[in-house]
RNA sequence: GCUCCCAUCGUCUAGAGGCCUAGGACACCGGAUUUUCAUUCCGGCGACACGGGUUCGAAUCCCGUUGGGAGUACCA
């Protein structure tokens, strides 16, 4: 059997550092055995996939050095004759549309008519009733004239699988003791057509590995729970399923799934940072996995040798940057000085690419700029008592500030859809002095109206930009907090606080 | 809540019933080299989650408990 392997991404937001881990594995097994890696776009969510994202997993992959046999053509990689390798293009071409209607015509899938509202009271209330969130299957023996006639009036519909209600779903999966069981009354009867006419996951991506001739489905195990959709799909649409198999999933400290809150998880960051591709993949290689010698730095064609799926540990990793950051150094002493000074040379332009507008206003040679840009790199600056408290105020009162103002900024960072970048801030800043500036008209104590009168821009802007900075003149204030970063900015702050004590 | 998965030092791992007094790496602590620092070298700390079986013998097999994780979407 030939092997064909491939990742599926899903282009939102930034490529990620899971996408990198699962395709290592899936590079270094079909290289291994001499078989194609193909890269699929998995963007059927129109509300949340952008054509960017697609590019930089393109580059990403480009970058690393995994370079896709199949897929999106990009710089030399991709082409192929299992094409095209988007969803969306596979979309326009219907292909999913004509699986649903055979399984229609079978007698495997059905139609529903059930609103978002309704779907959302059927949950609350299995909640309340403590059972198992899933849908009740409300339309799962309706009448099919009834539901043809309804969606030929117009009417909004899912298609939605008919899975058995009875009976036992096993499933050995190659890097697991005990076989997979599962029973078939728990499983949901999923959405494979959306109302919009796209297909969910699980119809796209069964599908697509049996048109692209995929042989072994590598992935991440928080698909296990829905592998039983997947190979009754299979079954149905008359494929011979790929084999499945479920590798563990990237996690923070704390073992939780690995989330850009706690981890930086963007590949670009790394490439931002200067990591080297090689690094970061052989890095990737130790979790789950190990060379059998011991060895621990090895470069890529080494791993396509040893690499041996069956070794895989399946118990999920905690991605340690510490121990990147060692392999890191090691690679990065074996480079000629020549390539050293080239990495420094493009760490500090990605680096500093966002700042080069601001400070090229205060510079007249470009030598000034070392001296300017400072504050944006040093890992600590020393605050000066008598430029931390603004004219006019106490001491207290400006620690007191500090103190409202670092703790504001904490909470707004930490906020799920927090954005740290000059117009967030701006807004952010000025409406905490808006309001708080404000005073009851009347019944005001005197205590009240003066910390009110303390929320004025002067004031506010003077504080923030010394403790940020350390120095009374900066670039525009909110494009300087947004230049140095959210961790250095509340570190500093916090350090401006404890300086006035 | 319900379903499924997982379990060796803080972290990544080696370990396929006797080679285990459990090996390596990162981190941490000490020491040597280095005018300093980094590198490098040497040493130290440090784990089989717990309880029952099976067996002459269990980190390894089985069961239970505990702990952790994932899924539970018209997201992937």
């Amino acid at each position: 059997m030939t092997v064909r392997v491939r990742i599926a991404p899903s282009p939102t937001g930034d490529p990620h550092v899971g996408t990198a881990y699962i395709g290592l594995m899936n590079y270094c097994f079909a290289k291994h055995h001499g078989g194609k890696f193909v890269l699929r776009i998995e963007d059927t969510d129109q509300t949340r996939c952008t054509e960017e994202s697609a590019q930089n997993i393109y580059a990403a992959m480009k970058w690393l050095g995994l370079e896709y046999d199949e897929g999106p053509a990009f710089s030399g990689m991709g082409g192929g004759d299992h094409g095209p390798y988007v969803q969306s293009e596979r979309v326009q071409l219907g292909i999913y549309r004509k699986y649903a209607d055979q399984l229609i015509a079978q007698g495997d899938a059905y139609h529903c008519f059930a609103t978002a509202r309704e779907l959302e009271s059927m949950k609350a209330r299995q909640r309340a009733a403590n059972e198992p969130i899933m849908y009740d299957r409300r339309f799962r023996g309706y009448d099919v004239g009834e539901a043809l006639k309804r969606v030929a009036a117009g009417e909004p519909y899912v298609i939605r699988m008919k899975t058995p209600l009875t009976g036992e779903f096993v499933y050995k999966d190659r890097l697991r003791k005990q076989p997979v069981v599962k029973e078939w009354k728990d499983i949901d009867d999923q959405v494979l057509l959306k109302s919009d006419g796209w297909p969910t996951y699980h119809l796209a991506a069964v599908v697509d590995d049996h048109l692209m001739k995929i042989s072994h489905v590598i992935r991440a195990e928080e698909w296990l729970n829905s592998l039983p959709k997947h190979i009754w799909l299979n079954e149905r649409l008359g494929f011979t399923a790929p084999e499945y198999v479920h590798v563990g999933l990237l996690r923070n400290a704390d073992k939780s799934k690995i989330s850009k809150r706690k981890n930086p998880t963007s590949l670009k960051w790394y490439q931002a940072q200067g990591f080297l591709p090689e690094a970061l993949l052989n890095f990737l290689a130790l979790l789950g996995h190990s060379h059998p010698d011991g060895k621990e730095q090895f470069p890529l064609d080494e791993m396509i040798g040893f690499f041996d799926l069956d070794r895989i540990n399946v118990a999920g990793p905690v991605f340690d940057m510490a121990k990147l950051r060692h392999l890191q150094g090691l690679y990065f002493r074996e480079l000629s000085p020549e390539r050293a000074h080239q990495e420094v040379m493009r760490a500090v332009d990605s680096r500093f690419a966002g700042l080069f507008p601001l400070l090229k206003e205060r510079m007249t040679c470009g030598g000034d700029f070392l001296a300017q840009a400072e504050p944006f790199y040093a890992a600590t600056v020393t605050h000066h008592v008598e430029d931390l408290v603004p004219k006019g105020l106490e001491k207290a009162q400006a620690k007191l500030l500090i103190e409202t103002l670092h703790k504001d900024l904490k909470t707004f960072a930490s906020g799920e859809q927090a954005v740290w970048d000059t117009p967030s801030l701006e807004a952010l800043v000025r409406g905490l002095i808006a309001e708080r500036s404000q005073v009851p008209a009347i019944g005001a104590t005197p205590e009240q109206i003066a910390v009110a009168n303390l929320w004025q821009n002067k004031i506010i802007f003077s504080l923030l930009r010394v403790a940020a900075t350390g120095r009374r003149e900066s670039p525009p204030l909110f494009d300087t907090l947004a230049q140095i970063g959210q961790l250095p900015v509340l570190e500093r702050l916090g350090a401006a606080g404890m300086k006035l004590k």
